[in-house]
RNA sequence: GGGGUCUUAGCUCAGCUGGGAGAGCAUCUGCCUUACAAGCAGAGGGUCGCAGGUUCGAGUCCUGUAGACCCCACCA
């Protein structure tokens, strides 16, 4: 204990110092151990073209904890981190770097691309992962992957052609959600409605051959253009008559037919629908059971495609106007009207997406999502909270076939590849070189990529070395908890869980744990349109990481958002000092000691105080009650119970009533001496337990003080977990310290009440019937003085109090005794008859409910008997009371 | 249209399996008591959205209802 720690607490100074103390003692790495039990956790895996936000901060500091907490615990601990390629979100930012250099995907060839691709994953891939350091995440660095990296490649591909092989990934062209901005389909998942103000525009038809229309709606009127029919429900009357009757197509001259179709819903809009099989996926469903044709009307970029007529060249809303008024010239517009209606966005560019039919690969699902669904169902996997499962049914119930190919450059590409000469498609682990049909040496790689959570699906046994049989894989796999947020399960949890079936034959994970979003103070999103997001490297620069770690673990509970606020990153930075403090505090007594004492003192159980054995029984029970809460994933119960503790039972309790026995001088008695020096390691020990308690949550000032309250390097990482002992409770004890406490609330209670001056020392008297209280109030009463604020403690029984208060005391009841001060130390007789009055009345409220509950029957008969007992236990107590506070007024007059 | 969350102190939120309402911040009072003013000791402030029900007993379980928010959904 030899430098000297600074008066508060700066993170600044040693966090980074200690971080890369961590790993280059590898303490971060995990083996396959069978001496061990395994535990694992995968990373989701932030992109490449990430930076650290607050949801980062919060999904890592969750898992975090978990793993160092579990690595406490003796478990072989692996965190296996990573970062994913994210195809979109990549593409497009090089892309846009790129632009400002005239370099477009029109001038440049795909390898070119990859190549600036790849270099700049190399520049700016790792940026995420510095930042997650700084969290003082402990995960396996050295184990790192990239969804993109050599072995989940591999993972791909085998994946690919296993789903392939089995007839679960197949090339159709159906309808898909098409983004004209990105130029590439995307699945389902990635759209996202928003309902917006639009319009209902009616359109007549003209019946062909006769004088009368059909009057249709829409809210896409450019749509028209790619019409082939018009549907009407079979059982609409008003429209029977139409059935196969021949329709003019406004503006195009084509003829389209009335069809009958169960899908219209007869009390909708006009009960005519028409019906755009390629833009639209109901009418698609329509056209198949129809046979009707499929008319494409729009190119990638959405503008009209020479399929519609004057009309091509136009962008799609240019379009609309366009061909809206050539309807209203025409007099075939009939009205329009406002109409609210959901459209799709492309979640990544807010671009809205247009339904087309491209030859794309897909994902059959339905085969798939059954053993998903089963393995929750059976619990194999747990969500947490479990309310989240009723959306993971939800969706896997409904889900249709993933379409899964990408018109990009950055990912995986296709491992499909066509025989020119006889159109043969060949799917292979390897690649191909002549076709093995007819031999053909003519052979294209089909150019598009795979969907960003393909790779991202495989994450939990590609990391571990899948399709290799290793040792890790055999360990660690299923792993044991994902953490992740609820926004991604339907992206990630549905589609790792049906992977790992598929491929593992098992869950991926035994545990998913939701955790909701961190909003700003006033409740919003944090986005970077709005700019309000928060920086965690920010926060981390002012307050440090433990502090950011504890301000996101508390106050919220699973899979609720919560709100940032910069006053509660104050409330724990405070917290983290007062921890630092308190160290300083025994050091700096250990000190004095060792100045005095020369020596500490070989000390035995026997040697423990009342107090000492008090907080080492409430120590005790916090270990037993924080592994309890984290078991059940109640993280932030469990860390404001640690919070609780420190905070008050061992600072503002124990340190309290220690300080005088910690006062020693060299003329000290040997008796003092060892009192002394048992209690300095009572301090000692029971801090260290609450620091390892605390140690998953606040890594980093916890090891600096483990490391400086001790002598020697051993860091508290790879400490043991504290354990609840038998030999640790001590209830008698406890009940003592218990009550003296309550003696010295009473007594400050009395002082405040009463206006007595901090400085005036008074006279206490604690008088109790019970000899064994007397004798352990006794024991107690010098090192409680202080805190009593008296200059003398008298414990005695009644009688005795009668004798040494007199008349003129004022007193207030505690457990099991009467605590008494002479009215001499005090000052207003009129006040103490107001506060007296007052608490006469609050207790004649508690009698009334106490005698109540007591005088009922029903009760008494039904309710379990610890809770009678303990409301007979009350009953005395206030009576007791009520008798105390009588006796004092009457003595007031 | 279906599902879900929330409604508790001025603000932000805890409150697990039902047994006398809590924290942080804010406000007010008194303290620089040499570990900590980023602190200490106190105080005020709540009909736990509303209405029923189950129960000896409901913030907690059930039903209904109002408001806020979120997710899902192919009514053109």
């Amino acid at each position: 204990m030899a430098n000297e720690l600074a008066k508060t607490y700066e993170p600044q100074a040693i966090e980074g110092k200690i971080y890369q103390r961590w790993l280059e003692k590898r303490y971060f790495h995990a083996e396959v151990d069978p001496k061990k039990k395994p535990f694992c956790i995968v990373m989701p895996p932030p992109n490449i073209t990430g930076q650290l936000h607050m949801g980062h901060a919060l999904d890592n500091t969750l898992q975090d904890i978990l793993t160092r907490w579990k690595r406490m615990q003796g478990y072989s601990a692996l965190w296996q981190p990573g970062t994913d390629h994210a195809a979109i979100s990549t593409e497009v930012k090089i892309l846009a770097a790129l632009a400002k250099k005239d370099i477009t995907k029109d001038n440049m060839t795909r390898e070119e691309f990859l190549e600036y691709a790849w270099e700049w994953k190399k520049e700016y891939g790792g940026r995420i992962v510095t930042q997650l350091k700084k969290m003082g995440s402990s995960a396996d660095w050295e184990r790192e992957r990239f969804t993109m990296d050599e072995g989940c490649s591999k993972a791909v591909r085998e994946v690919f052609v296993r789903l392939y092989e089995k007839g679960l990934i197949y090339k159709g062209s159906r309808i898909i959600n098409w983004c004209p901005e990105c130029q590439t389909s995307i699945s389902d998942a990635e759209v996202e409605h928003v309902d917006e103000n639009g319009h209902f525009w009616h359109i007549r038809y003209p019946i062909v051959g006769e004088d009368g229309f059909v009057e249709i709606a829409t809210t896409r009127p450019e749509t028209l253009l790619g019409d082939t029919a018009v549907a009407v429900n079979p059982e609409d009357e008003r429209y029977t008559h139409l059935i196969g009757k021949m329709l003019e197509l406004p503006l195009t001259g084509r003829q389209i037919p009335v069809i009958a179709d169960a899908y219209v819903d007869k009390e909708f809009g006009t009960g005519c629908v028409k019906i755009t099989p390629a833009h639209d996926p109901n009418d698609f469903e329509v056209g198949k059971r129809h046979g009707l044709e499929e008319i494409n009307v729009l190119n990638d970029d959405a503008t009209i495609n020479e399929n519609g007529g004057k009309y091509a060249g136009m962008d799609r809303y240019e379009c609309r106007k366009a061909l809206v008024a050539d309807l209203e010239a025409a007099g075939l517009l009939v009205k329009v009207v406002d109409h609210q209606h959901a459209v799709g966005h492309h979640d990544r560019c807010g671009c809205t997406v247009e339904p087309m039919i491209k030859p794309q690969w897909f994902v059959a699902m339905e085969e798939l999502a059954k053993p998903a669904i089963e393995a929750v169902k059976k619990g194999d996997m747990k969500f947490v909270p479990d309310r989240f499962d009723k959306i993971y049914f939800h969706w896997l119930e409904n889900i249709r076939d993933w379409c899964i190919s990408r018109q990009l450059w950055w990912g995986h590409r296709i491992p499909a590849w066509t025989c020119e000469d006889c159109g043969e498609i060949i799917v292979g682990r390897e690649d191909p070189t002549v076709c093995p049909k007819c031999g053909s040496a003519k052979l294209t790689q089909d150019p598009d990529t795979l969907d960003t959570w393909f790779s991202s699906a495989l994450w939990p046994f590609s990391t571990l070395g899948w399709p290799e049989k290793t040792p890790e894989l055999e360990y660690f796999y299923p792993t044991d908890v994902l953490v992740t947020g609820y926004d991604i399960i339907f992206f990630w949890v549905i589609r790792m869980m049906f992977s790992g079936l598929e491929q593992m034959g098992d869950v991926p994970f035994r545990t998913t744990l939701i955790h909701g979003l961190v909003r700003d103070s006033q409740g919003r999103k944090m986005s970077k349109s709005l700019g309000n997001g928060i920086d965690p490297l920010e926060v981390i620069d002012k307050f440090g990481a433990d502090a950011l770690r504890l301000t996101l673990i508390t106050g919220n509970t699973p899979g609720n958002d919560m709100r940032f606020f910069w006053e509660r990153v104050e409330a724990s930075r405070n917290f983290a000092n007062k921890i630092w403090n308190a160290s300083r505090f025994i050091r700096m007594k250990a000190d004095q000691y060792l100045e005095a004492a020369g020596k500490w003192y070989e000390s035995s159980r026997e040697d423990l105080e009342i107090e000492d054995r008090w907080i080492i029984s409430k120590v005790n029970d916090l270990a037993k009650e924080v592994t309890r809460n984290m078991e059940s994933f109640e993280l932030g119960i469990a860390v404001q119970k640690v919070y609780d503790f420190i905070w008050e039972e061992f600072c503002d309790w124990y340190i309290e009533i220690l300080k005088d026995r910690l006062n020693v001088t060299a003329d000290s008695s040997d008796e003092k001496l060892r009192s002394a020096s048992v209690a300095l390691q009572t301090l000692n020990d029971v801090l260290i337990r609450a620091l390892k308690l605390l140690h998953p949550y606040m890594p980093f000032i916890t090891e600096e003080l483990f490391t400086s309250l001790q002598d020697e390097e051993e860091s508290i990482m790879i400490s043991s977990w504290p354990e609840w002992r038998e030999e640790d409770c001590y209830p008698d004890e406890e009940a003592a310290v218990e009550h003296m406490k309550d003696a010295v609330i009473a007594v400050r209670k009395l002082r405040n009440d009463m206006n007595v001056p901090p400085a005036k020392k008074a006279h206490v008297i604690i008088a109790s019937p019970d000899v064994k209280f007397r004798e352990e109030a006794e024991i107690l009463s010098a090192s409680f003085r202080q805190l009593l604020s008296a200059e003398q403690v008298q414990i005695t029984d009644e009688a005795g109090a009668e004798a040494a208060a007199g008349d003129q005391a004022v007193s207030a009841v505690i457990h099991g005794a009467v605590v008494y001060m002479p009215l001499a130390d005090l000052v207003d007789f009129e006040k103490e008859r107001e506060r007296l009055t007052k608490e006469k009345a609050r207790l004649e409220g508690e009698l009334k409910r106490s005698r109540g509950m007591l005088s009922n029957e029903k009760f008494l008969s039904k309710a379990p008997a610890d809770k009678v007992e303990a409301e007979k236990e009350k009953l005395g107590k206030y009576e007791q009371m009520m008798q105390t506070v009588e006796e004092q007024l009457a003595k007031l007059g």
